[in-house]
DNA sequence: TAGTTATTGAAAATGGTTTCCATTATCATT
DNA sequence: AATGATAATGGAAACCATTTTCAATAACTA
């Protein structure tokens, strides 16, 4: 556990942006915990750290830092979006299985290595055809979980 | 143009679900339009046609379609859900480009054949691994389009 | 250290979707 | 074709996640 400014200091300095205790402890909060979390989880979870952020800043803080690729936001359908940690250390690429009875994600990793090549291959070729420019990709597998089927 | 009861008619009546002029309307107003409506939109378009109709039964209506699986549902990330026609003359397996800056959303039926043959066979991994019973899946690509790049 | 200005937080506004409930329409049965 | 049980409808109000507004505060620069 070596000390030293945490990895994403240098990422807001070079953004321009200011490094506030909210953004940290968002960060923190959204490095340490599992994962998928809705801005009201976030909101709660940095609360028992700092009682006086606002809701609103939570929000704000998450649309700038999945603007600077550091999460990433999902709509898994429930009416709420979910956020998560994209980039930095203990974070790895994935997908996901959505039970639509009773909402649980579960992440897998399996074949994501083929995936990811075969959607950067198709990726190419519609980006060349449609002359669309493609940022990211979404893959979600929606059915009924082991407990809901 | 063979006259005779709409081909959903059976669907209905299978579901033991009543056979109503604005669910007819709203079907019939998915089966003609191009793609992705938005339940204003389809509120909007059937309200030329059946004035009386309310925007609550055109929500419960797009619910039931897409719950009987004549629809789908997909949230493209703007606020609002869209529906469009999944089954049925007319309507043809695609994924989508959609534009983060515009909105826009480019239907392609290039790979589609690849793509579903390549996401059944992790999906059949997948189901197996997790337990979980895999019902539809989604791929979107997102990035800017030609206009907005 | 002071000044500029981005950032914050509370409250109110927004907007898509859902709930409530009295009225109406569908369909099986007569 | 008329009846009756009940599913379906529509308007208003409720809901709830997210956004906007704006005065107060804090971060960085000079």
């Amino acid at each position: 556990m070596p000390g030293g400014p945490p990895w994403w200091q240098r990422r807001f300095k070079g953004y321009g942006y200011r490094l506030t205790l909210p953004r940290q402890i968002i960060l923190d909060v959204l490095s340490r915990t599992s994962r998928h979390l809705s801005a009201e989880e976030v909101y709660m979870a940095v609360r028992r750290i700092y009682p006086a952020i606002g809701l609103t800043t939570v929000y704000r803080t998450l649309d700038l830092l999945a603007q600077m690729g550091l999460i990433s936001k999902f709509d898994f359908g429930d009416g709420r979006n979910r956020y998560e940690l994209t980039a930095g250390p203990g974070s790895e690429h994935h997908h996901h299985l959505i039970c639509i009875s009773c909402g649980r994600i579960i992440d897998y990793t399996d074949f994501i290595d083929d995936e990811v090549e075969f959607l950067s291959m198709i990726g190419k070729t519609l980006s060349k055809k449609y002359n669309f420019k493609i940022n990211t990709h979404q893959l979600q597998f929606y059915g009924l979980c082991d407990k809901c089927r």
